[in-house]
DNA sequence: AAGGCGTGGTC
DNA sequence: TGACCAAGCCT
């Protein structure tokens, strides 16, 4: 009881300091807003777009991808009916690939259920697969103008700051918190200029590391400025350490076209094409057996640079083997494409990048092939 | 709750 | 070079 009692006292506390932050906050963020695509034409399309694409991503990666795409798929019923090889190459290099089929399948439950237009409603928005509490809230807020919190990486920390809160922002519980706090303090006429106002002060000067308090519209407010441990906040349990994974990518050349082979439709990079490649490390002298088991006929082969990709959560130790075929060879079980085809239709991730950029070396130098 | 799921910039 | 991190979601 005495502990419920002391959260309470800490929870008003917190209250407190945040319902002086929105007025200057609000001010500060109109005379800084950044100008953004989807800031000229907050259509519900659009910020929807803008914030699934956003997800994990940084808005000057980001910024060429939505333009790209809302230009292509301007509507939620060309989305809806798009070819999924369409959508991958739209994404191709943005990462999380799962968050474009996901688009697809709301899109469609958009225009079905809804008849084409995005619900003006928190729940009915957080029910769309793809869609979280995050994006929920700021679809609802900045679109229709609904009163709801939109708490992001940027809001943790800002808010972490303010309240001098020392307690893992990686805990559902701490988010949940956060957010309830913010129900209460968001201003009802500007709910999306509030939560893009929190979020563009994390992106701009609350932010990681040492942040530029002299700018800030909260420093007279802000308990973690008050007692220097702004850069402390705020804390994240560390990430665990990443797993390493030996891979081999082949090179397969045959009439000027290189192979290609479709990746599994779950799991890492799912859908998406990539050179064949196998898990482990393929020895150079097996190659040619890799070859016959493959029904193929190999003129020669050599070893190409090895090379390294890093995800979030896999490193990827990749040998490379480029391997030219006879002419007449059969073709097995792969897709063979020229360099116009691999540079304009085939969604491949970045992770290939080296050998992507070494396929189009060899497939435009006329006497390797 | 914790791990799968990408990529590129920064220090 | 490596570790951290970004307008998170799903299971």
């Amino acid at each position: 009881m005495l502990k419920n009692n002391a959260k309470e006292v800490n929870r008003d506390q917190d209250l407190e300091r945040l319902r002086k932050i929105p007025g200057p906050l609000v001010q500060w963020y109109r005379e800084n807003a950044r100008k953004l695509p989807w800031r000229d034409d907050p259509s519900p399309y659009r910020v929807w777009v803008s914030e699934i694409m956003l997800q994990q991503t940084r808005i000057e990666a980001g910024k060429p991808y939505f333009l790209r795409f809302v230009e292509r798929l301007p509507d939620f019923s060309s989305l809806a009916e798009a070819e999924e090889e369409t959508l991958m190459k739209l994404w191709e290099g943005l990462g999380y690939y799962s968050r474009v089929r996901n688009m697809k399948k709301a899109a469609q439950i958009i225009v079905e259920k809804y008849g084409g237009n995005m619900p003006a409603d928190y729940a009915a928005i957080l029910s769309l697969p793809g869609v979280g509490e995050y994006t929920a809230g700021a679809v609802a807020s900045i679109a229709f103008g609904v009163p709801v919190p939109a708490v992001d990486g940027n809001v943790l920390r800002v808010l972490s700051r303010i309240l001098a809160s020392d307690a893992n922002i990686l805990q559902d519980k701490v988010k949940k918190r956060f957010r309830e706090l913010l129900e209460q303090v968001i201003p009802a006429d500007c709910p999306g200029d509030f939560n893009q106002a929190l979020m563009e002060l994390g992106a701009l000067v609350c932010i990681p590391g040492k942040a530029r308090c002299e700018e800030c519209p909260a420093r007279k407010f802000c308990l973690a400025r008050e007692r220097g441990i702004t850069e402390l906040l705020p804390v994240k349990a560390k990430a665990k350490p990443r797993r390493i994974e030996e891979r081999t990518v082949v090179l397969l050349i045959r009439q000027g076209r290189v192979a290609l082979q479709k990746r599994p439709e779950t799991g890492l990079l799912a859908g998406l094409w990539e050179f064949p490649s196998a898990e482990g490390k393929l020895p150079g002298e097996e190659v040619q057996q890799w070859a016959e088991a493959q029904g193929l006929s190999l003129k020669m082969w050599e070893m190409l640079p090895p090379a390294k990709h890093v995800f979030s959560h896999i490193e990827w130790h990749m040998a490379g083997i480029l391997a030219v075929l006879k002419p007449d060879s059969p073709e097995g079980s792969f897709t063979w494409v020229g360099p116009e085809e691999l540079a304009g239709e085939y969604a491949l991730p970045s992770a290939f990048r080296a050998f992507t950029e070494l396929a189009f070396k060899i497939l435009q130098s006329p006497n390797e092939v």
